[in-house]
DNA sequence: CAAATCTGCGCATCCGTTTGCACAAGGGAT
DNA sequence: ATCCCTTGTGCAAACGGATGCGCAGATTTG
């Protein structure tokens, strides 16, 4: 009843030859005659036969699987990163596995620990914001199993990465407000481990001060990215006596609950206090005060570079080439004020 | 320099034994004795010791991987979904390969295909609303790769399915609009293929007629979850003579099209018409009209409920339990009317 | 005290495939 | 006739681990 998948010997012992003959002429090596080949071939087709890819790869010590593991793929910024990284691997007829960390260390490392004993071929990491051990992941490179860090990078150098130069776009951006008028520019930054967060915070720092605006770090503020961290920050902005009159949001999630912090108390959303932001989530498409300018940051395309640095290194590797040097991929980002 | 993984064969060298009592001292068998259990489990902690699983796998002819296909992840019902089940997968060790149709029958049927090469365990699947073949799915069935269905179904019977009543989830909200007085209902479907169509229209029709209104096929629009096509059902039915006043909608993102399309011909949002939907998407929180009802579905459950159907299914496996019947587990909708 | 049982361990095989090497037959050159 | 090269095929090992079976020596049983 049940259809046992043919084997390679199946066909062997049909055919009265050797498995050895079978394997060569199916994948055709010049040394099997013609005559064998054909009718090996054909006897493959007509069982339907596929080859075992769990004893190739085992044999290989290949798995042709990466693992992808990342904060929350909900968030469109990480589900576009997924799309671009899926569809490379597609293409090269790798597979992902996947996993969530929910910003949680202790998961994250559980997941890592999954893709090990699933001997993936890569790795691909946006970290969790809560990570701030990295011993779990630097083993990974022991067992020679590469990782790409994307978006929400470690702190240390020897690593592969791909980001967006979030200094450069920072200052665009402050830069774009300065240019409408605004002078009391606050920002609402992350978490302090994220490095992301220092990097907006300096681009932040470096353009305000070049305008030869004096730093006024009442009007920096940090969330921790959920709601109520993100509207105690407004409370304090708005307790200034000198309150700002544009808001930088660390990311579209933190825009969106300043907004509506904004709305419940009245404040005069994009006339009083210009609100813009990070990401450019395709969603704010339909938000009440989508952010009025937004930095858009490739997920789609950071997620293919991820990917396309992980297929470089197993191409290397084929040739016998030792990698030493880790490969730094930096994404300009855009500033995108198309809608209002 | 390259930190090999260590194997049975490693440390038995070291330790002076066979293979076999190894591998049996570290599977805990009771004929080997406690001195040389204790010996082999501390040398493997020390060498940091993992089964290749790989190895494992080939010759039980398992893999401990459940391949994953639904349409998007970057959609919230989805990527909920994807939670449910990686959070239940995690707990029994297994671990989840991710693919994406992107509502593409031929994607579908190319992941499908990497997902029988890579000899997944088991498939999860929501179909894309285009399919309408079915020989890849039931094909996997032939190589005893047990496949379960959720929220986007397949016509025909025998096959494990999880879903949502959304008949019956659409009769309560039908009702709950006549309630409020409301008697001109207008509904925008989504594409015809998909079943789930079936049953809101059923559901719809069937709690119109039973109020003993008559039902005006004119209020029953179609789209294929484009704007432009959600537009034109808009367009349709507010050039009726007796326009609605009050709209199904497909689920929250055709929702979202149609708020934006009144909201573009000054129709006084939930005063003139009020808008009901299904999914009740979590960013709903953040737009400037979300509906005033929404059909909660459960997605976080429903790949639970998939997950744990498959788990079921392994588990008879060896129990030599043969399974002829085929599950479905129904979830009810229930309808959500707190926000306004 | 011999026989039966238990305890502790090793040998060999298997899973499906690839691949280095050997080997046999045929043909051409010397 | 000898040697060498080509062509076509098979043997066996290897990947890492599980497991049935056999075989000692120790212990219990009658």
């Amino acid at each position: 009843m049940e259809n046992k998948l043919p084997t390679i010997r199946e066909i062997a012992k049909r055919l009265n030859v050797s498995v050895s003959t079978v394997s060569r002429a199916l994948s055709d090596h010049p040394r099997i005659g013609l005559r064998t080949k054909m009718r090996v071939q054909e006897l493959a087709k007509e069982l339907n036969y596929e080859p075992n890819i769990q004893a190739i790869f085992f044999k290989q010590k290949k798995t042709y699987v990466i693992g992808v593991i990342l904060p929350y793929i909900r968030e469109e910024f990480f589900s576009e990163a997924i799309r671009g990284i899926e569809t490379l691997a597609l293409e090269h007829d790798y597979t992902i596995l996947l996993g969530q960390s929910f910003d949680d260390q202790d998961r994250e490392k559980k997941v890592i620990d999954a893709f090990k004993k699933q001997r993936v071929d890569g790795i691909i990491i946006s970290l969790s914001k809560q990570t701030n051990q990295f011993d779990h992941l630097r083993s990974m490179e022991k067992y020679d199993i590469p990782v790409v860090y994307f978006d929400r990078l470690p702190p240390f150098d020897d690593a592969h990465k791909v980001f967006c130069n979030l200094y450069k776009g920072t200052i665009d951006m402050v830069n774009w407000l300065f240019n409408k008028g605004h002078r009391r520019i606050a920002f609402i930054n992350g978490p302090e481990k994220i490095l992301a967060s220092k990097e907006r915070l300096d681009g932040y720092i470096k353009a305000v001060s070049g305008k030869k605006l004096k730093v006024d770090m009442q009007l920096v503020e940090r969330t921790d990215l959920t709601r109520d961290s993100t509207y105690a920050a407004m409370k304090h902005l708005f307790a200034l006596k000198n309150p700002p009159n544009a808001i930088i949001s660390f990311n579209d999630y933190v825009h969106l609950d300043a907004v509506q912090y904004a709305k419940q108390h009245h404040i005069k959303i994009n006339k009083e206090v210009l609100f813009v932001s990070y990401a450019n989530l395709p969603v704010t498409d339909y938000v009440a005060y989508p952010p009025i300018a937004s930095l858009e940051q490739y997920p789609y395309l950071q997620g293919e570079k991820a990917m396309e640095i992980l297929m470089d290194i197993f191409a290397s590797r084929i040739k016998k080439e030792t990698i030493t040097t880790y490969r730094k991929e930096e994404i300009a980002a855009t500033l995108v004020t198309a809608r209002s």
